[in-house]
DNA sequence: CTTCTCGATTTTGTATACATATACAAAATT
DNA sequence: AATTTTGTATATGTATACAAAATCGAGAAG
């Protein structure tokens, strides 16, 4: 296995813990079956000691990206669509709750900023940049988590990144990007009109359309199994 | 021939993990300045060196129970009562989830379990012994999360743990053993017709009214105030 | 009396060393 | 030949060592 070594700055642990982060969490969404991952070996691929890669892994094993076994060290779990799925369950309510504390209490501007996200598109242009699209998906859930006001919230929210990461390989075979287009636009609507009831449930109905899609696929498509959980 | 084997010996990061979770978590209750903590102190204390101590800080870290400054060591904040209504907000919405998954799958003999929790309760019982409706009421929660089948909410419920400990101070002065008695029970009758809906907003009632009080409580005692937060 | 500066001390961050459990394979036993 | 045993290699778990930053206090300056 080759990934590359990282620049050495201010704190070893959190450089490591970011590129294992994004170098791990790009290589579970392509993985079929469990890849050991040895401390040396990364230790020595990213140019650092041991002791830096450990604390970083136990942040991803709390982060649920890698799993432990005692005295066996550290496994890369493929990410399967069951815990992917499980995942937009909570995002259902965690976004509804973000949406509903924003209608509440947001700032003025906070629908005009959530608009913004997508001034450069329209219908069409969701559709036609799909890669573009995603990416300002993610910055206006991430905005509405902030927005929330619930620094709680955000944390959780961040915990989960590794499986938001996987979300894009099943979301990119959904391609729904014009209902979303759409959903979007009401949900900052309910916003606009400090709706908090119906923020909510049009938030928590977008997550919902995704999630049953994506377990639409999980019968379609056989896709990797079921997690270890960790010991 | 058989000799008996001599004590199989945990990992001391899982030991020290615990013991500072228990030990700290207590502690940040009654605190109203942040404590520092000093890594060899404790390792000294723990009778360890200091690098379990440092991999149980990593994961204390994550959960949020305790806050860390580059190169200025770690710090215990205190739990301050806006961070627990943060919680129970995401709570809200996590235990609607459970509810709603308990009733969609829930086994069987689901609803009688959930009962069986407080079979030694009545509705005085509730009010005469509250530490121990607390522990059911814990015991019942937990049981709720867990019978959800969706293993990444238990795991996200655990990291939260240092919050439910804190709630528990607030909670002692709230006293509301025979509303939430009767709410217990409307859950599980909920749960026990199958209805996910009504579980849901029963389950999600039920926690904000809790919460509702506990902001109520923040305006008329005044409580420690907002948590840094990792930088 | 307060504030600022500078150096000694403390404490963290990282690297390395050592102890012990697991893995793997060859040899021995049945 | 199949299974068990045992030896050796390897990787993890923990402890210790060392370097660099932060803290603390004494004394000087205001």
């Amino acid at each position: 296995m080759s990934i590359s070594p990282i620049a050495a700055r201010p704190y070893l642990r959190d450089e490591v813990y970011t590129a294992l982060k994004v170098r791990l969490g790009v290589r579970a969404a392509g993985l079929t079956a469990p890849l050991r991952l040895r401390e040396e070996e990364l230790a020595a691929e990213l140019g650092v000691s041991r002791t830096p890669v450990r604390e970083a892994m136990r942040r991803l094993e709390q982060e649920g990206l890698i799993t432990f076994r005692p005295r066996r060290g550290a496994r890369l779990m493929p990410t399967s669509l069951p815990e992917y799925l499980e995942w937009l369950s909570i995002r259902e309510m965690l976004e509804g709750l973000a949406a509903r504390e924003v209608a509440l209490n947001g700032a003025n501007d906070v629908a005009l900023r959530l608009q913004a996200v997508f001034a450069d598109f329209d219908e069409a242009g969701a559709l036609a940049r799909p890669a573009e699209y995603a990416a300002a998906n993610t910055a206006f859930h991430a905005l509405m988590i902030k927005e929330s006001g619930n620094a709680l919230l955000g944390k959780t929210w961040d915990s989960f990144g590794h499986l938001k990461m996987a979300g894009l390989r099943f979301i990119e075979r959904l391609n729904r990007g014009s209902q979303s287009f759409h959903e979007h636009h009401d949900i900052i609507d309910a916003i606009a009109q400090r709706d908090p009831d119906r923020a909510e449930m049009l938030a928590r109905r977008h997550v919902r359309l995704l999630r049953d899609q994506a377990a639409a696929s999980l019968k379609e498509f056989d896709l990797p199994g079921q997690n270890e959980t960790t010991p």
